[in-house]
Formats: structure tokens, sequence, C-alpha cells
DNA sequence: GTTAGGG
DNA sequence: CCCTAAC
């Protein structure tokens, strides 16, 4: 029989209501040092910058004035094989086993596929390459600029929204990236921050107004996922988990951002980033007319050609894709900061653009636009970005083909999303939580096998980035590793979680049968499906719990747990601690099931 | 990979 | 919960 093993969720789970602490592992906050010096990317990240101002200062400003909003695409999953029920025939003292609580698991994960940004303002890239003057700094956040070019409006681009100039695209399906076992509803978000419109789409299953009059906006996307084979907790630290994988694919960068915090507040965050960004502006002097961004649908239209340079208008920038993991619990509130914080995080970490032509990336940043041929009216159109994680060294070779953020004007600016939302063949396609689970011990990313074959052969994003599958999946299994040396600032503590009493519990149950000495058997026992529990977890809760035993209810803090079951840890406790390793031998789980009673009581009554 | 124990 | 030593 093969046991399931930790499977340690790749998401963003910030709970701020129950971690009021600050991670300890605020240490090594290491930014992205890349040296990369070409205008473009420069532009980009100028207004990226700018751009991460602005969602920091919607995400600061509890006034909230923001009109950002989501799109939340539900993924049904079967739960049915998710969870297995605890053993409960091993009770000998008449106490029916509840289920324990990871049943209760009704956490939903999310996946934030594209980011837009307000539209106020258009953001529009401009190029001078024998210019010599900067017009505008990106200081001049929110600065309403003369928005040029209006007439190709977002809004009005691709005929999407309803003026509001905001982002449909939502759930690729090949962007469906989920741990199945971990996921049993995956949530894949589409956040856009519009300009004050909303977004119309028609696979809406729920709207409802959060606690800042701003709208979510449900919907059904496909069950479709990529599941990922992810090496044990034990190295996760070492692992920089967070840039994942990424491929290519039109939703753009793909990152498997794991629970960590941010180790700088929000404001110290925009600080540095504004530091960062601004020394680092392009040495050849091209500038950002605006800041603001107004990114809407992905895509780069061209405003007008003087002659000479080239004026762009990036319509939206997706930011790598995040999971990110909240309670149904949860307030609409704490969603928004898990947001906040994960984009915050992702943002930090620094970001690369690439920019392609026709779908191919332009590697030689030394080449002038004309030169690239972008300078072409033809081109132009034909103009996309990418987003990357910024990292210093990124493997060249595999990831040639960088996923797409900022995509050409689609010319069919339907969202996969919402193809797949259509497409309810596809859910079939959903990897069974147990396959994810039963190999999950590399260290890599991997995609899962299923996920490529599954690819929508004539999918907008084939189209857009041409990289072959093959090619994704190594892209996807090198990534990490070469990220590997020290990506430090990634390590970050997981998301406290404390036991109930239910687990609790299962836990004593256990431990009365099994011992203390085997924690591995106890994890297999009773929390076997809850794959949030490591074995040391339940050692060291065990260890609290005797701890919280042994003092004074008046110094017991969180959650109280029963007298009886403390009552149950201290016997136990002392049981085993004198007869230790004593039915070892007999106390196998097997035999424990049959042992009718556990090794506790059995052992007490000898 | 597991345990055990300190942090 | 994390980190490590020890097995």
């Amino acid at each position: 029989m093969v046991f399931k093993r930790k499977l340690d969720c790749v998401s963003v789970a910030f709970d701020y209501p129950n971690v009021p602490r600050a991670p300890r592992s605020c240490r090594r906050k290491v930014l992205n040092k890349g040296t990369d010096d070409d205008d473009a990317k420069m532009c980009a990240m100028d207004l990226l910058a700018s751009l991460a101002g602005k969602i920091l200062e919607e995400g600061q400003s509890s006034s909230a004035s923001s009109n950002a909003f989501f799109e939340v695409n539900n993924h049904e999953v079967k739960q049915e094989d998710h969870y297995k029920p605890l053993k409960s025939e091993s009770s000998d003292q008449g106490n029916s086993v509840s289920r324990p609580p990871y049943e209760e698991n009704t956490n939903d994960k999310c996946v934030v596929n594209s980011f837009s940004f307000p539209d106020n303002d258009e953001g529009v890239l401009e190029r001078t390459p024998m210019s010599d003057h900067h017009k505008k700094i990106h200081g001049e956040i929110g600065g309403g600029h003369g928005n040029a070019g209006s007439e190709q409006g977002v809004a009005t681009t691709h005929g999407l929204e309803d003026g509001g100039g905001l982002t449909t695209n939502t759930c690729h399906l090949e962007d469906k990236t989920a741990l199945g076992v971990q996921f049993p509803k995956p949530v894949c978000v589409d956040m856009t921050i519009p300009n004050g419109s909303l977004a119309r789409h028609g696979n809406h299953t729920n709207l409802a107004r959060d606690d800042d009059e701003k709208l979510f906006s449900y919907r059904k996307c496909s069950n479709k996922f990529m599941s990922y084979r992810i090496r044990k907790s034990k190295y996760r630290k070492q692992v920089p988990k967070d840039y994942g994988h990424y491929r290519s694919v039109d939703v753009g960068v793909k990152v498997l951002h794991r629970k960590r915090k941010s180790c700088y507040g929000y404001n110290g965050w925009l600080r540095e980033t504004k530091t960062i960004y601004k020394r680092r502006r392009s040495p050849d002097r091209s500038s950002v007319v605006t800041s603001d961004g107004g990114l809407s649908n992905a895509s780069v239209s061209k405003l007008h050609e003087k002659r000479g340079s080239v004026k762009l208008s990036i319509k939206s920038f997706r930011i790598p894709e995040l999971f990110i993991e909240v309670p149904e619990t949860a307030t609409v509130g704490s969603l928004k900061r898990t947001v906040m914080e994960a984009v915050s995080v992702l943002l930090s970490g620094g970001i690369r653009v690439g920019v392609l032509v026709h779908g191919k990336k332009v590697r030689d940043d030394k080449r002038t636009l004309s030169q690239t041929g972008i300078s072409c009216e033809e081109n132009l159109t034909n103009l996309g970005f990418t987003l990357e994680p910024g990292l210093s060294k990124v493997p060249i070779p595999l990831c040639s083909e960088d996923p797409v953020v900022v995509v050409p004007p689609p010319t069919e600016p339907t969202s996969l999303c919402e193809r797949s939302a259509a497409s309810p063949t596809l859910d079939s396609g959903i990897p069974h939580a147990d396959d994810v689970i039963m190999d999950n011990n590399n260290l890599e990313l991997v995609p899962y096998q299923s996920e490529i074959s599954i690819d929508e052969p004539s999918s907008d994003s084939r189209a857009l980035v041409p990289l072959p599958a093959l090619e994704e999946v190594k892209a996807l299994a090198i990534v990490p590793l070469n990220q590997k040396p020290k990506r430090t600032e990634l390590a970050q503590r997981r998301t406290r979680r404390p036991f109930s009493v239910t687990e609790v519990e299962a836990l004593v149950q256990a431990v009365e049968e099994l011992g203390t000495g085997r924690w591995r058997d106890v994890k297999l026992r009773a929390f076997e499906n809850a794959d949030h529990r490591t074995y040391v977890d339940l050692k060291d809760k065990w260890k609290t719990l005797v701890h919280t035993a042994s003092i004074s209810p008046q110094q017991r803090r969180g959650e109280p747990v029963p007298q009886e079951l403390l009552d149950r840890v201290l016997r136990a406790y002392g049981y085993w601690s004198q007869h230790q390793g004593k039915h070892h031998a007999r106390g196998a789980p097997k035999d424990a099931d049959t042992n009718r009673g556990g090794a506790l009581e059995s052992g007490v009554s000898v």
C-alpha cells in the first residue's frame, strides 16, 4: 500500500487574521540585481514600478476607493477521494472518532491569473531612442497625463468590456495550475483594476459586494489543472518555489507562489521598488510618458508613429500567476490583503520584461527597434511583452519563449477562460488527486502529464507563444533547479494553523494507540489526508499538548482543549514514558487496528 | 526519510 | 512552526 505523503501546498496563504506576528524569516531579502539595461525593459520596469505603486496605494488606502474586483473562476473539483475518513475502528473508548478537521478543509485555492491596471490614463511607453529628453518620470503616479492615443482607448480596443477597460482574460486552460489534492475547490482568479466599470462576463455564477463596495464576480472556469510534483517540505526552504515555474502561455508568467509573507511592509516595499527601478532607469533615455499604466486587456497597441519614434500603449500586464489559499470563512478584506501581499511579494522579487515580436522573443538587447522591426507599423501591432520572474539568472535556452503577459492585440479577444468554461468536456481532464499525491516526491515542479496533452490545439496562447509543449515541460522542470542557488528571500514560514479540538482528539487517539515515538505512523493513521499536518507538526503538537496539560488552565492560550483530552494526553504521556518501545513491535498500524483498545489501554491493564 | 529536541 | 543533528 502506498501511503500518501505530505504534499506541500504551493500557494499563497496569508492568514492575516490568524497570523498577527511577523515572519521570523525577515532575514534574507535579496532583490533582484539584474543589470539588464535594455531600454524596453527599463521602460517596462518603470512602468511596472509605478503600477506597483499604484497597486500599493490601492491596497493601502483603507478607504479602498479603488475599483478593483476579481473574477473568480470556481473550479468544482471532486473531493470524494481527497480525504479519507479517519479510521475509527481503533477506538475502544467508545468515542466515535469524528472525522478529522482536515476534512473541513474548505479552503479555496485561488489562482490569480491576471492583474490589470486602471485604465484612467493609458500607460504609454514612448521609445525615442535618439532622443535625449525624459518626458516624465513615473513619480506622477495617478497624475492624469495626457492620454495620447485615446482613440484606441482600451475600452474600444477589444470591445470586450463595457467601457471599463477590463481584463477579460482569466482562466486559460493551460494555466490551470493546481495541486488537485490540495485544492478541493481551486479557484481561478482574474484580477483587474478597472477604472470604475464592471466587466460583463457570461459565466458569472455569483456576484457579491465586498466590504468596499466593490464587486466580486465569480464565475466558473474549466476544471483544468496542471499538477505538480513537489518535494516534501523538508527542503522547502531551499527550494525557490515561489518561482516554481512559468511557462509560455498568453496569460503570462506562471508562478507557483508559495505561502510566504513579505518581509517588508507595503511602504517599505514600495520604497524599495521605486528606488531600485529609478536607479535602473534606462541608460539610453527612453522615457515613460505615463506611469499610471492604463492597462487593459492584454495587448499592445500602437498609438501613433512619429518619425523615428515609437509609441506604444500597453493595454495590460499580467502578473505571474499566483496561488492563493484562503479559507471560506476569511473576510473579503483578508482576501484583499492576501492578494495584495502576494502581488507585493511577487513584484518585490523583481520582474523582468521580455519583448516579443510576432510572438518571438527578441533576445538581443543591443538591437535597435528598427533593426528588430519594431518600428514598422505592421510589426508594432505584433509587439508583445512578457513578464518574467526577475531572476538575475534565468535559464536561457528553455525559457526562450517566456510567458506572455502583454500580448499582441488579440484578434480574438475572448478569454481562454471563457472558452474553457464553455468546454465542459475538458473538466474530465483534471488529474485525480491521488495521482498527484502518489508521486510528488520530486523536487521540481513538474507539470502533470495530462495537462500538456490537453492543451487546446488552437488556443490563442499557442498562437501567441509558439512553444512546443515539450519545451514547456523542460522549461518547467529546469527553472526551479536553476534558481535553486539562493533564492533567498523566498523562504517563508508556513502559516500558522492551530489545531482544532477535533484534530487534537485525533492526535491523542493515535498517540494513545501508537505511542509517542512513531509520528509517521500517527500521521498516516490519523492525519493521512491532512496534507498540511506533517508528522513533525504532530510531534510538535503533542509536545505542546503535554505542556499545556501540565500547566494551569489559566496559563493556557488559544482555543481551549477539553480537559478530558488533556487528561488523556497526560495519561498517554505517562504511559508511553514508561513503556518506550515495549509495544512498538505490535504497534504497527495494522496491528493497532486489531488491537481494539490500543496499546495504551491494553498495556495499562496488563 | 524519521525522530528527537532546541529555537 | 522551523531547524538540525542523529540515525
